[in-house]
RNA sequence: GGGCGCGUAGCUCAGCGGUAGAGCACUGUCUUGACAUGGCAGUGGCCACAGGUUCGAUCCCUGUCGCGCCCA
């Protein structure tokens, strides 16, 4: 027998660890089932399960453990990336409190005692921290209940995935994909990195706009430039205006003298200014902005470098600045200007500014050497993938948004200046020429044969792109560059599920790559879905303060009530909005389930022996309810398929709630607590049957819970555990039961409302008559009777009454009137108000579909069963108020 | 500024050519042998606004207003 209450804590804690001691998560490629395959998208290692790691997981392992109960071979690969400057963030922090600091070029020396580290011992250092912090992520997907292939866990620095990236790097190398070149990067001068526009975040920054005016050469003029950065006033190296602009104009073509330079600067006509915004002319530094450097491009304008690394004013200008702060040398600059009175004004002004998402501080464009890859020429393949279908988007238009970013898609730079990552396989000799090779010994032989003779080399100290072993993942964690079997049977993979906002910087890297070194894409599918936000919509995060923690959900509720409640909201647009009650509320429908479960239990449900075929029920009741379960199988398994989850999610609440809980429990319980006899062992076992396979229906939404039923109830003896049962089969459905059903529960219904309305106490059965009923009421008030005493609150029934008693409440069923004698419990003027509003209503809707019958248009155009369902349903109303209006006379005016 | 999405019950959202739905909240009532993490019955909607297409529009089209996201 279950326990009184559910204690989700207890059953998941032990549940998990038997599904993966038993195996049940493995793929067997060795089988001939048909394979099925989700790679997982890696988390960070260092990262910590947030809410949008527990939809997207929990939207993967809803896919994955429907596909294995529907008997494919399946396939979660999990695993974690090396997350580049995350980690070596935090293993740096972890050091600094240690006193240990990294022996980089250029390092601040800190204090005094502090030991500097190198590369070798800090990659160590690394992998240290690794094995004993790097788990915590996948030890929280488990609590969610992820159904991964954990044998097959991988993570981006593993040997296999790292020998694909160097192939990986080496090939495209050769083919002329990947080559070096200068050009502004997004660089972080606190990390001292490039790092990906991904990586910077925008944030709005209330700073000002400051008006300078340069001298123009050869005359009084001075010609006004409105910048928010003065300090790269340094790199000025011309100034654009607007080819139109009547301020301007004039002096296209003339030159300026860049203040506390004396640099002679150009003022050419370029449409990027404004002459809107600002002064309408703009200062131009190619080397120290993205906008600039286009325009430097295009007037041949010199590209003049004015920091450093470090953010530190560099390079050829005036020592006065040398060495200064970004931030320092705007102030100093700005009063200098000042100074000479060459500071028109300055308003105050609000913009966007890049921070760097690690460091924290403003990211710096910074014009140096990197590697880069030639997307654009990789995204020709996924362009057409995408067009042709053979890459299909859900929800479609996730489609444009590819399109829209791979045919504008820029040069990925993917080296970062940091050590722990992998390290391009780039070798350079004496004089510089670069050797990309897979080993250090093919770097000296193709050095030797361009020498002639033994050089010394030096390697490349960058490391890759996080992202650049990311791209790999659905090929290189099973396996590849090898030809293995796993790669053979699970690639291309089925379906990649992730957020909107990754597409760009991981789906289409992953298809850029895939198709390119596998000749085939690399999922089939695109399931994007929102992003979680608190429950007014806001995104969470740290200084908002207003994160859910999904394990305290978990902890609270259970895994599969807030599964349960993601995948409910999972259609919401853009983001999904959750609140702790709607979690308390799926905690609340798997209590239902397990207390409809304990009932079943009491009263004995129990499949026969040999089994029981639902074809043979006789029990309209039973036949009724094995045609929901079909129904419902049918919602869930194609809802599910066609990624509706939400509808899977709905369709599973409405039958066991709604169906089974509200109705078929109660309609059985006179059967079940009734003589021993066929129509109790049948309703037994069809109890047993539609528990048993309403558990495999909700298993891949609720697999905790389920399993455990499924277990209590006795199949994992016989059948093994569920998570690897096979999808049930759906009954049929029967009309004439269906009718049946539905007219006790309208009977019911119909009662029960009239009854509370009139205040009828809720304990008083009162007698039935009949009056007017045909056959099949008759028939059906017979076999239904207990159910109608029982939920109905009703005394002894009086299947065809001759005329209804005076002082009756009064309902109308189909034919017949059914009229319950109330005698002075209830004012019966009551009775009348209730019984005229319930006349006037039809008279409401007649007169609707009259009006839509009367309209030639309709009647002509509509199609004919439109037309004939509205005659329907006016003759069904017109019926029903004729007896309504009896009823109402028969109270006396 | 460019692109996209969204305005449906008090709140959060489904639905998307032919009788407006759910959860939560709210009201009344019930400690009935599965369940008070519950039962039963209710209240609550010019489906943002204005045009158009259509026999018929919450749904399709156009515009307006409001909100959000992405890219500049």
């Amino acid at each position: 027998m279950l326990d009184k209450t559910y204690d989700p804590k207890e059953i998941e804690a032990r549940r998990y660890p038997e599904w993966e001691a038993a195996g049940a998560f493995a793929a067997r490629p060795e089988t001939a089932k048909p394979g099925y395959c989700i790679v997982i998208p890696p988390p960070n290692v260092t990262g910590s399960l947030h809410m949008g790691h527990a939809l997207d997981n929990t939207l993967q392992d809803v896919l994955i453990r429907w596909r294995r109960m529907k008997g494919d071979d399946v396939l979660w690969q999990p695993g974690t990336d090396h997350a580049g400057i995350a980690t070596q963030m935090v293993v740096v922090r972890n050091l600094e409190a240690e006193g240990i600091g990294l022996a980089l070029d250029g390092a601040a020396p800190g204090g005094a005692n502090r030991t500097l580290i190198d590369r070798e011992a800090f990659l160590k250092k690394v992998w240290e921290w690794k094995a004993y912090s790097g788990g915590t992520i996948t030890r929280q997907l488990r609590r969610l209940g992820a159904s991964c292939d954990w044998s097959r866990e991988r993570f981006t620095m593993d040997d296999g995935l790292s020998q694909a990236v160097l192939k990986v790097f080496v090939d495209l190398h050769r083919q002329g994909l990947i080559y070096k070149d200068k050009r502004l990067v997004n660089w972080d001068p606190k990390m001292l990195t490039a790092i990906s526009d991904l990586e910077v975040e925008s944030r709005e920054v209330k700073g000002h706009l400051w008006f300078l005016r340069y001298p123009i050469e050869g005359s009084d003029e001075h010609i006004v430039v409105a910048t928010t950065r003065p300090e790269t006033m340094l790199g000025d190296s011309g100034i654009a205006v607007h080819p139109d602009d009547p301020k301007w104009k004039h002096l296209i073509g003339r030159h300026a003298i860049l203040p506390l330079v004396g640099r002679r600067i150009p003022i050419v006509a370029d449409d990027y200014s404004d002459p809107e915004k600002g002064s309408g002319a703009v200062k131009i530094t190619p080397a120290h902005d993205f906008n600039d450097f286009e325009v430097g491009k295009r007037h041949g304008l010199e590209q003049i470098s004015v920091l450093d690394r470090f953010a530190r004013i560099a390079g050829h200008i005036p020592d006065a600045y040398r060495g200064m702060d970004r931030f320092e040398a705007r102030k100093k600059i700005v009063a200098d200007l000042e100074a000479l009175g060459l500071v028109e004004k300055i308003e105050p002004h609000t913009h966007q500014v890049p921070f760097g998402d690690r460091g924290g501080v403003p990211v710096e464009p910074y014009l140096t050497e990197q590697w880069y890859v030639d997307a654009k020429t990789l995204a020709q393949g996924p362009i057409a993938a995408a067009r042709d279908g053979r890459v299909t988007f859900v929800p479609a238009r996730g489609r444009d948004e590819f399109f829209r970013w791979m045919e504008n898609i820029q040069p990925w730079c993917v080296s970062r200046q940091l050590w722990w990552g992998h390290q391009i396989p780039a070798w350079y000799g004496p004089d510089r020429t670069v050797f990309v090779a897979m080993s250090e010994a093919e770097a000296q032989a193709d050095a030797r044969g361009h020498y002639g003779r033994d050089v010394a080399l030096e390697r490349d100290p960058d490391v890759l792109d996080t992202w650049f072993s990311s791209a790999l993942w659905p090929f290189s964690t099973l396996g590849w560059p090898e030809r293995t079997p796993a790669l053979a049977k699970y690639y291309p993979t089925d379906v990649l599920v992730t957020g909107w906002d990754i597409l760009f910087f991981w789906v289409a890297r992953m298809m850029m790559m895939g198709q390119h070194f596998m000749g085939e894409v690399p999922f089939r599918t695109v399931f994007l879905h929102g992003l979680v936000t608190d429950e007014k919509g806001q995104k969470m995060s740290k200084s908002k303060g207003n994160i859910i923690d999904p394990l305290e959900l978990i902890d609270k509720y259970g895994a599969d009530a807030l599964r349960f409640t993601l995948v409910s909201l999972a259609a919401a647009s853009g983001r999904i909005r959750l609140s702790p009650q709607r979690v308390e509320g799926s905690r609340n429908f798997a209590t239902k389930l397990w207390n409809a479960t304990r009932f079943a239990q009491m009263n004995g449900a129990a499949l026969p022996a040999g089994g029981f075929d639902p074809a043979s029920a006789r029990l309209p009741l039973n036949r009724w309810v094995l045609g929901e379960l079909g129904r419902a199988n049918r919602a869930v398994d194609s809802g599910i398929a066609e990624f509706r989850l939400n509808e899977a999610a709905t369709a599973l609440y409405e039958f066991i709630w709604g169906t089974v809980c509200d109705w078929y429990v109660e309609l059985a319980k006179p059967i079940l607590q009734g003589p021993d006899g066929a129509a109790k062992d049948e309703t037994r076992a069809v109890t047993a049957l539609v528990l048993r396979d309403t558990v495999k229906l909700l298993h891949p939404v609720m697999p905790f819970l389920t399993e455990e039923i499924w277990d209590k109830l006795g199949h994992r003896a016989g059948e093994g555990p569920l998570i690897g049962a096979a999808w049930p089969v759906a009954p049929a459905a029967d009309t004439d039961a269906d009718a049946e059903l539905g007219w006790l529960v309208r009977a019911i219904s119909d009662i029960r409302s009239a009854r509370a309305e009139l205040n009828v106490p809720a304990g008083a059965k009162l007698a039935l008559h009949v009056v007017g009923s045909g056959g099949t009421t008759r028939r059906r008030l017979a076999s239904h009777v207990a159910a109608l005493e029982r939920l109905a609150r009703l005394g002894a029934i009086d299947a065809s009454a001759a005329a209804a008693p005076s002082g009756s409440l009064q309902v109308v069923i189909d034919e017949a009137t059914f009229a319950l004698p109330v005698g002075d419990v209830v004012d019966l003027a009551a009775e009348r108000i209730r019984l005229a509003r319930e006349v006037a209503k039809l008279s409401d809707e007649i007169a609707k579909i009259d009006a839509k019958l009367a309209n030639a248009g309709f009647v002509a155009r509509a199609p004919e069963e439109v037309v004939e369902e509205q005659r329907t349903r006016r003759g069904q109303a017109e019926r029903t108020r004729e007896r309504l209006s009896t009823a109402l006379a028969r109270l006396g005016a």
